[in-house]
DNA sequence: GGATGGGTTTGATACGCATCAAGCTCTGGG
DNA sequence: CCCAGAGCTTGATGCGTATCAAACCCATCC
């Protein structure tokens, strides 16, 4: 083996123990003699470049997961052929819980940009999971999250106006970048109008209307897919106290 | 002890094993021999009026509940004080599952009619399911079932108009309903048309006047709470081929 | 370097649904 | 039995966002 060889297999041998993203990741609250054993099971990596697929729906389910590096959007398509966009994802985050419900993928997952993802196989999860109690709860709780997010977009779709789900969109994101160590102020847009749109059940125009709007009241600048949030307090205003209406 | 009292204890001890539900709730697809087992963690049942609350949001998460019958409905409070319908809950379907993320709930969750749960202490689920891996095993295809559901709010709200959502959500309603043995053809609403808007993302004006029209095109025929469909395949049709636009 | 195309912005217009309003129908309680 | 109140229906009007359209920006590829 020489040594270009051996660089590769050193780079997709996989070692939760060892990742920084071990605070956020699967192995939240394990100790280091758990970690080795989920190190056992998170056998392999897998590289997604940017516009590549995943996963399909329909697709047989047989893994989850872990996304290392990258952003992904999954998207559900309707018997029309519109695409919804149901989630976009980061490191440390799960993918592929939708999976585990039928045995086989209900929706399409897609890099945004390129992306590494951690391959959890499901059944070695299963197997373990029965003596590693603590990674068994911490599933649950991650798969509960995931329910409780989705919880919050129905709220944001049934009940709030443009504005709102922008302004609601910006600062999750903004959130979910601190927790990852970056700025909480300044990110890139890995996606597009037309998808943030379909995340938040508004057209791309629209989209783009209201962060010219943001712009011009000061509470953000943006330059393309680039964007600082300039006043986080003016934008959450936005949500709780709308004097309008809405559904 | 008397026998008024012995036949109150009769009808709470509960017995997953000898429940008309159990092809369709937490113990479906567990030899009979792990039923017994279910049995001694599912302890006892609660029966909750029309209009009472099996929990609230910040309520202490403790247990999940198995609906025996009854009819219950989740919602959400925004910040600015607007009730949105996360679910709505029947016969053998579990719920508080959004408590296991952080050990509180973060929805209300009330009795649309009475209703009798069977109490599932989480802690104990826990215990027992490292020895039954066939019941953690179902256990996590609930929850992702039941993320797989949301996805599919997601879509319906993010991208249909008002009476392609209430075709869907009868449809569903009927699936549902068939599923547990009663008409998929003729059933009552336990909800108000403003419960229905909230979970639809549209206002109860707007409920009534797509059920109204549904009925003048003899889709359906309405009396107050009670449906029933006479053309479901009609229904459908405004579902997948709208020619109508949609974000 | 110019062409090509995807993504974005901005404007004008249209339409679906919310909103406001009024009257009706049930239901439960005194 | 009738009253009060909650729930529902239906109509008139207006607002928010979709739709259509055109121009612009940027990256990529010949």
């Amino acid at each position: 083996m020489d040594r270009a060889a051996a660089v590769n297999m050193a780079h997709l041998r996989v070692a939760c123990s060892n990742c920084n993203l071990r605070e956020l990741c699967l192995p939240i609250g394990l100790s280091s003699e758990e970690l080795d054993r989920v190190d056992q099971i998170v056998a392999t990596r897998r590289k997604i470049r940017r516009g590549e697929v995943l996963f399909r729906a329909g697709d047989r389910f047989d893994s989850l997961y872990a996304v290392r590096l990258g952003f992904l959007k999954s998207t559900l398509v309707s018997a029309d052929g519109h695409e919804q966009v149901t989630g976009f994802h980061m490191a440390g985050e799960i993918v592929g819980l939708d999976g585990i419900s039928a045995d086989s993928h209900t929706c399409d997952t897609t890099a945004l940009e390129d992306t590494e993802v951690c391959v959890i196989p499901y059944e070695r999860l299963e197997e373990f999971s029965a003596t590693l109690p603590a990674l068994q709860t911490h599933l649950r709780k991650v798969m509960s999250r995931e329910i409780v997010r989705e919880h919050g977009v129905m709220l944001l779709l049934g009940s709030m106006r443009a504005e709102e789900r922008l302004a609601a969109f910006l600062l999750n994101l903004s959130q979910r970048f601190e927790a990852r160590g970056y700025s909480r102020t300044e990110f890139v847009l890995r996606m597009t109008r037309a998808e943030i749109g379909s995340y938040l059940g508004l057209k791309l125009e629209t989209v783009s209307r209201a962060l010219s709007h943001f712009a011009q009241e000061s509470l953000i600048a943006v330059d393309q897919k680039h964007v600082r949030i300039v006043n986080a307090e003016g934008l959450r205003a936005l949500l709780g106290s709308s004097a309008l209406k809405s559904p």
